[in-house]
RNA sequence: GGGUGAUUAGCUCAGUUGGCUAGAGCACCUCGUUUACACCGAGGGGGUCGGGGGUUCGAGCCCCUCAUCACCCACCA
């Protein structure tokens, strides 16, 4: 490639798989925990193996893979460690998709088979993954990828449980739970959406009640009535009083209850209770110790206790149950525009049922874990780690969501009735007499014991997310080791050499939509296992949305930036830069292609500034750079400056700005000034060590095209970019850099008025100023100008924005159109003295403003003084003439 | 019902602890092919920072209030 010409466009196509391929097989994103360096450490948070890379995956893998370069470049040894999810009920849902449009389903085909078969289909989905993340860029240590369900992963998992029911933080119970009958499983709280809906809201009568409904079906079983204990109009009922009522099927003898939870503005501030199919009523029914009736079944149609409706859907029995209630004369009152909230699964999008069901759960409220000296429940521990700022959340606002979430978090159900996933490390036997034997263990049990039937493994699987929150630790576990059953968890912690190294990870980048899902389920059960938090800081993005602020989806095809076009059409890097651009913490944000052509231009931009460069310079790049113009001082100023605040900015996970500060660095002052002043007064050694040091600062946002010229420089021999750190700073003399700043005003004063009245062809005089000779030649040719030229007197417009004199030999009959100009610049600069002299006059600022800034204030003054004086004795030149 | 965020140029958005004479990209207008780049260069126009009030020497930024939009949490039968 090194003696190759450079073509005049950056076909970006034409190289990344290459450069990836050089990075890989160069191991430069290995991990070494043997380094002195300071270590650094993210997990990538594991792409679901269901299908392909998505705008939300590139968003994620850009800000990690900045944070991951950024850090190799201030001398880090970093693991960044990649890996997929298996994605439970996504790739269940999948699977049985697939199956039923064979015409079979899972029961069929048997829990073997249908393992088999999904096995087959994540690998797949793994391979093309992954390459798609290699496609991003992404810094990651594949010698070091994981995946949720992999034996070491596996092991940890079933410790953890272990670990959790011995502490008595896992139960099994029934209780109500979401349960969803499209997918025959229960999902937890947070995956449950609501979604508004109108619907018929019925009054009854029952009794001497009128009690309201949106869901006649489930009111077969309902014999109890529950009021407020305060409200008046009921006083005369007792708690436990009980009386007939005539109701669907028949005569029933129904009970007062008195309960708080009751609001009597709401309805008639009556109601009767369905226990078994709501959260609420079955939290009455605990209180009081009620009994609790199933209605409907797990399919959704209705049990025997329907009577004449048993075995239908609940959605075709509710009119014809209200119909036998209005011939009974019990229908009071149909509200038709009552709006209520649908619970559905957000994943399978299914209605979904509460149900009570035998399950796992894991308690968050029992003290279970010594954290800091104390006897914490799992809720404490949560909320301690944050308070106490062992992890720091960005943007901090999210700090106050998270302790809300966790105020409202009831105990996790972590059982799932899918197949595809950790299984439950539970064994029950029965004895001839049909007594149950439980056995829970990291492995399964063995001995086969006289007088019991086999041992049967639970057949529940585990919530992804139980996996998920192992992530961090989980994944440093040396899978040597942890297929050596006779060590213990924490054996395994202690010895896995990247555990100790790299735990905790430095950082957890992700979106702030799984905030409760994953994070806080990492800090749960990492604090719990390991001792320590998974992370000392949170940095959260936000969704990436459509051009015109929509969700990106899949029924909209037409607003998708799918990355796998972006990425072949403009390139990788066009794509990264625009996803960071104009983007701040947990914020959403817009993307359409203009934002992308714009960076794919600014790529272009990097790659042409190489080509001047290289071929101006040629085989002088390896000479030592000195400075030498005021320009080379100027240059080397920016570059300090702008390196000092772009890695603030990242330090600060200031991306945006980060990358606006690389922009216009890049744009305005190395290409439009630097680069343009080099052809009058080339410095071929400082150009080349300007080329290394803006590739290399530019790195980290847009890694292929820096490689890639990286990759041609003739004076540089075999080394990668993307293990290089930081170029080192030359000295530079800060006057010197400031007289740039002058020849810069001249420049674009000159520029501003032969553009404002249209001349060419114009000449700059001065009067016999060694500084303006000395760099004649320049500022012709910046300007445009035929000449600079010495001389005693002269009449033209002056220059008013710089010190020297020196006045363009512009005809006066031509620039009396400046005058008005000028009177507008002056009026400008008035206002500006007006508001500046104020402040100054202003005791109290003078006194409580920092001392910078009214020296600040001063300076600004003095300049704008300097100025209006210039243009006023122009405007008086030109009332004379 | 509780909470969070947004409201800044025509559009999409930055703006760190108050120091701003308010910025960027795109779009727009004028000029231009000069030894990198037309995926370009030079110049320009465009904003009372959602409304109102307050704190302060000083407010886009802090406080109060109102309005609109978006989202999150809870969920009422």
């Amino acid at each position: 490639m090194k003696t190759m010409k450079l073509p005049k466009a950056y076909e970006a196509s034409l190289y990344e798989n290459d450069i990836y391929a050089l990075w890989e097989k160069g191991r430069c994103f290995v991990a070494d925990p043997d380094s002195h360096k300071e270590h650094f450490s993210i997990s990538m948070p594991p792409p679901n193996e269901t299908g392909t890379l998505h705008i939300g995956h590139a968003l994620f893998v850009t800000l990690q893979d900045i944070l991951a370069r950024h850090a190799r470049q201030q001398g880090k040894d970093v693991l960044w460690l990649p890996g997929t999810d298996h994605a439970a009920l996504p790739v269940n849902a999948l699977i049985e998709k697939q199956l039923t449009e064979e015409g079979t389903n899972k029961h069929e085909i048997g829990r073997d088979e249908f393992l088999n078969r999904t096995r087959e289909f994540v690998g797949n989905s793994r391979d093309t993954i992954n390459a798609q993340v290699r496609a991003m860029g992404a810094s990651v240590d594949w010698t070091r990828a994981r995946y949720t369900l992999d034996d070491t992963l596996n092991r940890c998992v079933n410790e953890t449980f272990v670990k959790m029911f011995n502490d008595g933080l896992i139960y099994r119970g029934h209780r109500i739970v979401n349960w969803d009958p499209n997918l025959e499983t229960n999902v937890s709280d947070d995956e449950v959406e609501y979604k508004e809906e109108k619907a018929k809201f019925y009054t009854f009568q029952y009794g001497p009640f009128q009690i309201s409904t949106a869901r006649p079906e489930t009111k077969f079983g309902d014999k109890y009535v529950v009021m407020h204990p305060e409200d008046k109009r009921y006083k005369d009922y007792k708690h436990g009083d009980t009386f007939e009522a005539d109701w669907i099927n028949g005569p029933v003898t129904a009970t007062i209850i008195k309960d708080e939870s009751v609001d009597p503005e709401f309805g008639t501030g009556v109601m009767t209770i369905t226990p078994w199919h709501s959260q609420v009523d079955f939290e009455i029914a605990e209180r009081h110790n009620l009994d609790k009736e199933q209605i409907i079944d797990f399919h959704g149609n209705l049990l025997p206790i329907a009577g004449e409706f048993a075995g239908k859907p609940i959605g075709e029995a509710r009119e014809k149950i209200v119909d036998k209630l209005a011939g009974k004369g019990l229908v009071v009152s149909i509200d038709e525009n009552y709006i209520h909230n649908v619970a559905t699964n957000s994943r399978g999008k299914g209605v979904i049922e509460p149900q009570i069901r035998l399950q796992w759960f894991i308690d968050v409220n029992k003290p279970a874990v010594d954290w800091k000296g104390k006897h914490l429940s799992l809720k404490e521990v949560m909320q301690s780690v944050i308070r106490d700022g062992d992890i720091d959340i960005i943007p901090e606002r999210f700090e106050k969501i998270y302790f809300h979430w966790i105020d409202n978090l009831r105990d996790w159900c972590i059982s799932r009735q899918i197949w595809w996933g950790h299984r439950i490390p539970v064994w029950y036997r029965t004895d001839t007499d049909g007594r149950e034997e439980q056995y829970i263990g990291v492995l399964p049990p063995t001995d086969e014991s006289e007088g019991f039937h086999e041992w049967q493994q639970d057949p529940d699987t585990l919530d992804t997310w139980f996996s998920s929150a192992l992530w961090t630790w989980s994944t440093l576990i040396d899978p040597s080791l942890a297929s050596d059953y006779s060590l213990s968890l924490e054996d395994l912690l202690e010895r896995s050499k990247d555990f100790q190294t790299y735990h905790p990870t430095s950082v957890m980048e992700t979106g702030w939509d799984i905030l409760f899902f994953w994070v806080a389920r990492m800090i749960l059960a990492t604090t719990y296992t390991t001792g320590q938090v998974p992370f000392k800081q949170v940095y959260l993005h936000g969704l990436v949305r459509t051009e015109h602020g929509k969700k990106m989806s899949k029924s909209d095809p037409e607003t998708i930036i799918d990355p796998l076009e972006v990425i072949p059409e403009f390139g990788t890097d066009s794509l990264r830069l625009a996803l960071i651009q104009g983007m701040s913490a947990g914020n959403d944000q817009r993307l359409g292609k203009s934002k992308i052509i714009a960076n794919r231009n600014f790529c272009n931009k990097l790659w042409n500034i190489a080509r001047f460069i290289e071929d101006l310079v040629g085989e002088e790049g390896r000479e030592a750079a000195v400075p030498e113009t005021p320009a080379d001082h100027w240059m080397l100023s920016k570059l300090q400056q702008s390196t000092e605040k772009i890695t603030a900015d990242l330090d600060n996970f200031r991306f945006s700005e980060a990358y606006d500060e690389l922009y216009h660095f890049i744009w305005d002052d190395v290409a439009d000034w630097y680069i343009e002043t080099s052809k009058a007064q080339p410095n071929k050694a400082l150009l080349a060590y300007l080329l290394e040091a803006i590739v290399t600062l530019a790195h980290p946002f847009a890694p292929f095209v820096t490689e890639t010229i990286w990759q041609t420089l003739a004076w540089e021999q075999e080394s990668i970019l993307a293990t290089r750190e930081t170029v080192k700073p030359l000295g530079f003399s800060k006057d010197k850099a400031a007289a740039f700043g002058e020849l810069q005003a001249i420049i674009s004063e000159s520029r501003f008025i032969t553009k404002a009245l249209q001349v060419s062809g114009s000449t700059l005089y001065h009067t016999d100023e060694a500084f303006i000779s000395d760099n004649a030649a320049l500022i012709a040719r910046m300007a445009r100008l035929v000449a600079v030229k010495a001389v005693a007197e002269g009449e033209g417009i002056t220059l008013t924005s710089t010190k020297y004199h020196c006045w363009l030999d512009i005809d006066r009959s031509v620039a009396q159109t400046y005058a008005a100009e000028l009177e507008g610049q002056a009026a400008k600069q008035q206002a500006v003295i007006k508001q500046l002299e104020g402040r100054l006059g202003n005791k109290s600022y003078v006194e409580n403003a920092p001392k910078q800034v009214v020296k600040q204030s001063r300076e600004q003054l003095d300049t704008a003084k300097a100025q209006l004086q210039s243009i006023t004795a122009e405007t008086e030149r030109f009332k004379k003439a």
